[in-house]
DNA sequence: CAAGAATGAAACGGTTCCGAAACAATCTTT
DNA sequence: AAAGATTGTTTCGGAACCGTTTCATTCTTG
């Protein structure tokens, strides 16, 4: 349980996130590409190309790239759902979780900070 | 004064902000112009392009295109300093203010609800 | 079993972004 | 005043992304 943090604290903790995405040469992922992996990550699975282009409110080419770019990046994979050939599921990796960890690592130090 | 976000928090909070910023229509800005906005309003002025390239450890191309997108959209503002002819000072402005001020009562009020 | 619906991917053209190098304008140094 | 340094912008070719349309595969329905 915490209290609700103040607009400008809000802000000051999306300035440091940002700044540390973007201060390393990673490829630091688009927002929806961000998005995407958080829905993935965070939300119970299965998980197909339609419904999260549903629930983002984008075309499906738009989750497909996504996932192809992502996919190269080793954060997700995808696998044919054997009891619907047309869906692909997709699914977590350990670089992904790992990936994610280390992120909301740094949310969490610095909203303690502020 | 707040309690720390556990992990999982942090990166609801994350996901919820992203969510929001995909749905929406909006010509929603990158990773690196989101944070080059966050610094013009969150640090004291004056702010120049060198000066933002340097803490974002990026180049400066980078910045001066941020700054034409921004300027497009209405955030930002530039002028050049009576100082020194080569600096350009950037400005915030009205509308910009409003844009982080929606943004920050999005994640207060997400991190509220955790 | 044939016709239509659904799913994800590929193709296409256009826009945007990037990094590196080259550039114009201004200041500083000698 | 001339040479060099500094600042921000522009240019260039290449890469990534977007929206729309089209496609191949698979399922469902009549």
């Amino acid at each position: 349980m915490s209290y609700p943090l103040s607009t400008p604290q809000a802000l000051r903790l999306l300035h440091h996130v940002g700044l540390a995405q973007v201060r390393d040469a990673e490829p630091d992922l688009s927002t929806r590409q961000m998005t995407i992996v958080l829905s993935i990550y965070l939300e119970p699975p299965p998980h197909t190309v339609r419904e999260l282009a549903a629930k983002l409110n984008v075309s499906k080419p738009v989750i497909t790239r996504a996932l192809d770019a992502m996919g190269k990046l080793g954060l997700v994979t995808r696998r044919r759902d054997e009891k619907d050939l047309r869906n692909v599921l997709i699914q977590r990796t350990v670089a992904g979780s790992l990936y994610l960890e280390r992120l909301a690592d740094l949310v969490s130090a610095k909203s303690q900070e502020l």
